[in-house]
RNA sequence: GCGGAAGUAGCUCACCCGGUAGAGCGACAGCUUCCCAAGCUGUAGGUAGCGAGUUCGAGUCUCGUCUUCCGCUCCA
């Protein structure tokens, strides 16, 4: 019986050779927690795209979609809290490794001399500190620490290393010639593609026409250095979101809450993924913009995991940016509030936001996707490596095999995927036995093979073989695409 | 960040006490094949992660370095 960690092992080996995901930049020895898309792969997260746009815009009477840029106003993330928030200096005691954030460390030894009654000392730490943090000076910081003789709960001694700052985001320099000071060039790369909405939420709200309650979706990449870079797709540098903001009416955001909540876990089981592999989680401990948040969670080979965030975000974001921008950022509610007769009027809107990692959700479907089955007989021993793809989602949807690649079979089958590769992803194959060639596409998941035989030539029949169940049956030519189609709607 | 393990062909691995690299699968080109992997022939593919040291000689021993995996730690 194959472990959790040997299936994922399983899932990544399978992923690398068939195609899926290769470690970025490999022939360098690859580059920590970054992946790239296949050609199988990147038809598979497109397809989880298409899946989550069409559904989120297209079939929704009141959201639209934007495309906004990875750079943004620096402020933007002052506002935020990125900048904040998480850029936290830490420092290790050397003797019991044990990793402290820096200002928790000052201002636990400020509260031990506190409750030894040496208020006035432990007041001047603190205003030391916040000083010292204001300038980024960690060298102060050390020296701070050193000489009040600050030790590690765990080991007792002050043997500490120097201190370093995490980096959440990525910065890069903006513009083409170096400026004499250099925070003027800085940039970050986005750590979230929600605030690409915020920002545009006036832009969208006006010219748009939408009246609350409305949203904006947006798919894009997000940047972020992870402490822990590990776990294949589920924690990279460089991810993809599919996020949503639902801006309504202050006072409704409890129903809309739960209405997102319930209404995403609908799309994940459209999909065909199993109810039982998912599970909501609330959060106890809300991060600085939520007052209310859920995780959708996963079972992944890895055990539950979050795979999406729903989040009641409040006035948060939209004060924030009204705040920092001096740009008002209300809507002008005209319908009637019936507890006073009169127009709601102007407000700041509530937000509550829908946020799905793409590579996760990528994970998800290929961990549910992947088996691995035993087919022997007593006869002969077999196996297969099988794919399970949603037949929306899966990469290739049609293979068409001619039995063999003489007597004119390979024209016909030429002809099925020329009636049909407008329509959806086709794949021909002619090497090797047909036996070989169904197992190959099971490897890569295709729903469908379609195999031309010598019969074909008599009455334009052909068999279709589907993947989950290995059976066959013959079929017309001409309703094949209706077949392929209906299955993949 | 710490501890442990491992890096040899696309993949899985072999090479016993150091003597200038091999198999299976896979790939490719053919042959065969009328429906579920492992039939036949041939071909390609490796300066053994990288660097240094010991040695007449290093994939094999030593050190360093990089990468990956496992555990711990950290984490929005």
């Amino acid at each position: 019986m194959a472990t959790d960690t040997n299936t994922l092992q399983a899932i990544i080996s399978h992923a690398k050779e068939y195609g899926f995901i290769f470690p970025s930049s490999e022939i360098y020895d690859g580059l920590q927690a970054v992946y790239d898309y296949g050609q199988m792969g990147s038809e598979l997260k497109k397809n989880i795209k298409d899946a989550w746009w069409k559904s989120m815009t297209q079939l929704q009477d009141n959201i639209v979609g934007i495309d906004a840029a990875i750079f943004m106003h620096p402020t933007t993330w002052k506002a935020s809290g990125h900048v904040d928030n998480f850029n936290d200096p830490m420092i290790d005691n050397k003797d019991s490794k044990k990793r402290y954030r820096v200002d928790h460390l000052i201002e636990g030894h400020a509260e031990q001399l506190k409750a030894d009654g040496k208020e006035k000392e432990s007041e001047d730490l603190l205003a030391a500190m916040d000083a010292l943090i204001a300038k980024d000076d960690f060298a102060g910081l050390k020296d701070l620490i050193d000489s009040n003789k600050i030790k590690c709960a765990i080991s007792g001694t002050c043997n500490w290393t120097d201190i370093r700052q995490f980096n959440l985001m990525f910065s890069t320099e903006f513009g083409s010639t170096a400026s004499s000071d250099d925070a003027d060039n800085k940039i970050y790369l986005r750590p979230e593609t929600a605030q690409g909405i915020f920002v545009n939420f006036l832009n969208v709200q006006k010219t748009g026409r939408m009246k609350i309650p409305f949203g904006i979706a947006q798919i894009g990449k997000a940047f972020r250095n992870e402490i822990v870079a590990r776990q294949f797709i589920f924690r990279m540098r460089e991810f993809e979101q599919m996020e949503m903001q639902f801006f309504i009416r202050p006072g409704t955001q409890d129903e809309w809450y739960e209405f997102w909540k319930a209404e995403r876990l609908k799309w994940h089981l459209s999909l065909g993924l199993p109810a039982e592999k998912y599970r909501y989680h609330d959060h106890v401990k809300l991060a600085h913009y939520a007052k209310a948040a859920c995780d959708i969670e996963f079972e992944f080979p890895i055990g539950f995991k979050e795979l999406e965030g729903i989040h009641s975000r409040g006035d948060f974001d939209l004060s924030q940016h009204q705040e920092y921008s001096k740009k008002k950022q209300q809507y002008f509610d005209n319908d009637v509030d019936p507890a006073t007769g009169k127009p709601y009027g102007n407000y700041i809107p509530y937000v509550i936001e829908t946020s799905i990692g793409l590579d996760r959700m990528f994970l998800a479907v290929m961990s549910n996707a992947y088996m691995e089955q035993d087919l022997s007989t007593a006869e002969k021993q077999d196996s297969r490596v099988v794919l399970k793809f949603p037949a929306k989602l899966a990469p290739i949807k049609m293979a068409v095999l001619p039995l063999t690649k003489k007597d004119g079979l390979p024209e016909i089958a030429a002809g099925i995927i020329n009636s049909c590769k407008s329509s959806f992803r086709c794949f021909y194959e002619e090497k090797d036995s047909i036996g070989k060639r169904y197992r190959r596409m099971d490897a890569l998941g295709t729903p469908f093979c379609v195999t031309v035989d010598h019969q074909t030539k008599e009455d334009n029949t052909v068999t279709i073989r589907y993947r989950d169940s290995m059976e066959q049956e013959r079929i017309p030519i001409d309703k094949l695409k209706e077949v392929v189609l209906q299955a993949i709607e």
